[in-house]
DNA sequence: CCGGGGTACGTAATCGTTTGCGTGGACGTC
DNA sequence: GACGTCCACGCAAACGATTACGTACCCCGG
């Protein structure tokens, strides 16, 4: 047990009212009894009672992070960031994983209005029919996005990194190193991520002349899709010679696929994944992959989110800016100054 | 703003406390005044002030959960497994993201004393001098080790992995499929988890016949160190013709030197990991790995952490049982019985 | 000598619950 | 009809802080 702010109060034969002004630094106090107040409280080892205190000044040190499952890589550097702008503010960071169940996303809303936590980080893509009965001006002030776009129309606030920019970035670097006719595999059609990513990198083509654009297949966000996809692309008449796949565990696939048929990554055929995943860096040919900033999205999050929580009007959207990891799988000519070791252990 | 239970006990016209009494579920209310309470409280959309409740039962429906670095993918999964436990029992887990650096840690305790937290779960090697002027007392009663061995003499309860039965299942497994002499390269040779693995490997060996004990080098936990420490091992006279790697960031390390000699990990040399992390899966030849059952330390940490707050005796420490992964890299001779498809996407 | 203003402190209300204790009425028993 | 029991409910004190307001005192100017 620590002590509280009535004992000091008895040993230092003043009011509790005085302690908690003495301690806190508000005036009011004399300049003596401050410091004699401050003594008695280290050595008795006090530290004041932050639920007592949220009590009364209504602010909740607590802010939530809502994942669907933090076993996926993005997740844990999005909370980094975020936790460490959090604590940085004074705040501590709740972690709630969904799971994908709906369920938890519920609860995560209750954590909200039974008051555990402040705010609510929402790294979780949510549907208008995900908050029922939630009143919007109150989402509004309370929930940031962060990593997703928030639903259209609600007018919540969102950190997210640019899918467009970065199907951009793909297509440009692969017309640069010189290949032709670019196809593209990605994972739900419907996907907000998946569609932009698809649309940067077809813009690209498109004004580079249409004769670029290979085929084009959806499917979904796993391994075993890229692999089914690159099969059935490799069954037509006419081959892409450089493959987009929208995010690395179609990557992984598509690569394996593409062994399988005698192909190997790279100046053959070339590749880039999204999300530059750990594992792109180990397969037989090293994947390059499209990074994002999950960490300054975690941050960035944060920032608004206390801010909003403070009632001032935070910063307005951004939409950061991924970064491409060249490997292997998309050179088709050797680096003519080898660059700093891209990847040093 | 939800309801408070003043405004329902003024619209039922009873006393807050009825009202109270009414929702827990209490006896001393009427059936009939119990129904109306409940209907009306769902209608208004109360929900009771989690603080405010904490703050006279004494109860904090919250736990720490202490991690070096959330982006080691050992954490994200024990996270999973705890989280899971704790909103199951009504608790929130915090997110405590020390970054290694001991100040940091300090503020972890913090949380305690300040009543944020109500106990705390440390995955993350401490030494005594790391608990400064903490009341060891306390400690006990509010502190589970989730993955790490306790600091000896402590008396703190933990929940850990078995990493000598992990050395001894490698051993094993590689005199299983034929391979004669066996080396090992592992991480900081006073590091508990390293000697540990080690120790069960050697032991299993001696049994077998001390020939079949190969070179033994140390290092870092990292790929670099794995790539150096198998540059050097190859360099001797004597080969081994099998590894085991005290943990994977050191067997791609590796495979990589083994690469660069002409040489890939399987029939020719095996080559054995430890924590089965992603990567190891999409390397040219697939590794096999010491899988840890990360969710159930999290999981078994969180029920005892509970059970001792809530003032029972917690079930006694456990020391979980790894599971081996085994891949191409170990694989002397073909599965006779091609296995249901290991690792499925 | 009186009054005004500033300083240093205490008193008490407040935040939203839970809970021990008191009380009035209905009901049953002798 | 008096008395004891129970039940359903209200009253008020906690929990541990913050803070508006009141008050005693000192100092200084007119």
């Amino acid at each position: 047990m620590t002590a509280r702010l009535i004992e000091i109060a008895r040993i230092a034969r003043v009011s509790v009212a005085t302690v908690s002004r003495a301690l806190n630094g508000r005036p009011g106090v004399g300049e003596h009894t401050r410091r004699r107040i401050q003594a008695l409280a280290t050595q008795m080892r006090y530290h004041p009672h932050a639920n007592a205190r949220a009590l009364v000044t209504g602010q909740i040190p607590f802010l939530g992070l809502v994942v669907p499952d933090i076993t996926n890589p993005f997740f844990p550097s999005l909370a980094r960031g975020a936790e460490e702008e959090a604590f940085r503010r004074g705040y501590s960071l709740l972690l709630l994983n969904t799971n994908w169940a709906p369920e938890r996303l519920r609860q995560a809303f209750d954590l909200l209005t039974s008051r555990r936590v402040g705010g609510l980080l929402l790294a979780h893509s949510i549907r208008l029919s995900d908050l029922p009965g939630q009143d919007p001006e109150v989402l509004r002030q309370t929930m940031v996005m962060a990593g997703v776009e928030a639903p259209s129309g609600t007018g919540i606030r969102a950190v997210t990194v640019d899918d467009r920019a970065g199907g951009a970035m793909v297509a440009r670097h692969l017309l640069e190193q010189g290949y032709r006719r670019l196809g593209f595999i990605g994972g739900p059609r419907q996907d907000p991520s998946c569609r932009l990513r698809h649309e940067g990198f077809r813009e690209v083509l498109s004004r580079a002349g249409r004769s670029r654009m290979g085929q084009v297949s959806f499917g979904e966000w796993s391994v075993e899709s890229g692999y089914r996809q690159v099969k059935a692309l490799l069954a037509r008449r006419e081959w892409p010679d450089a493959l987009f796949a929208a995010n690395d565990l179609l990557a992984l696939g598509a690569a394996e696929a593409m062994r399988e048929m005698g192909l190997s990554p790279g100046p053959a055929m070339g590749l880039v994944g999204y999300d530059d995943i750990e594992s792109v860096r180990w397969t037989a040919v090293p994947i390059s992959s499209v990074a994002q900033p999950e960490s300054d999205v975690g941050r960035e999050a944060v920032r608004r989110l206390i801010a909003m929580i403070a009632g001032e009007t935070p910063e307005p959207d951004v939409r950061l800016l991924p970064r491409l990891s060249v490997r292997a799988s998309s050179r088709r000519f050797p680096d003519p100054c080898p660059a700093p070791q891209e990847d040093p252990q």
